[in-house]
DNA sequence: CTTCTAACA
DNA sequence: TGTTAGTA
């Protein structure tokens, strides 16, 4: 069983460990990223695997990930092959795959087209952010 | 003072 | 997303 002592952590500190606005980890939180524990007075407590959780979509948001495709790949349980080296291997995300999901957020937006392999929905995910790179470095060069 | 939810510039 | 209101 877990650490029934692991360390927890409020939501200033997770923002000042991450780098994030508070309205950015709530909203994440509404998405799945990560499902913090709450106080008896509904206060979120983060966890270090939060933690790193926030980090690592924080990171990939800044090289360009919409964070419909970070889920997706936490839900693959496969961080895209560059972030692996920077990052120490093993996140202990608790978010269990579910089965039968699309990988778009709840209630976010209609459901996107499943690519069941892994390596193909990777693929794409690298496909549409490389785009998304292009297009705003054409969008800023005014 | 910090965090929470809800709502709207 | 930012921000603010009104709380706990």
């Amino acid at each position: 069983m877990k650490n029934r002592h692991e360390p927890l952590f409020a939501i200033g500190v997770a923002r000042r460990l991450t780098g994030l606005t508070e309205r950015q980890i709530r909203y994440w939180e509404t998405q799945q990223l990560v499902v913090p524990v709450r106080t008896p007075g509904n206060h979120r407590l983060y966890s270090q695997a939060d933690i790193d959780a926030l980090a690592w979509a924080a990171r990939l948001r800044r090289r360009g990930y919409r964070l419909w495709d970070i889920l997706a790949m936490q839900r693959e349980q496969t961080p895209a092959p560059h972030v692996r080296q920077d990052s120490d291997a093993h996140f202990r995300f608790r978010r269990p795959a579910v089965a039968g999901s699309t990988g778009a957020p709840t209630g976010s937006r209609a459901d996107r087209p499943v690519t069941q392999d892994r390596a193909k929905l990777l693929e794409e995910i690298e496909r549409r952010r490389a785009e998304r790179s292009d297009e705003r470095r054409e969008k800023d060069r005014d």
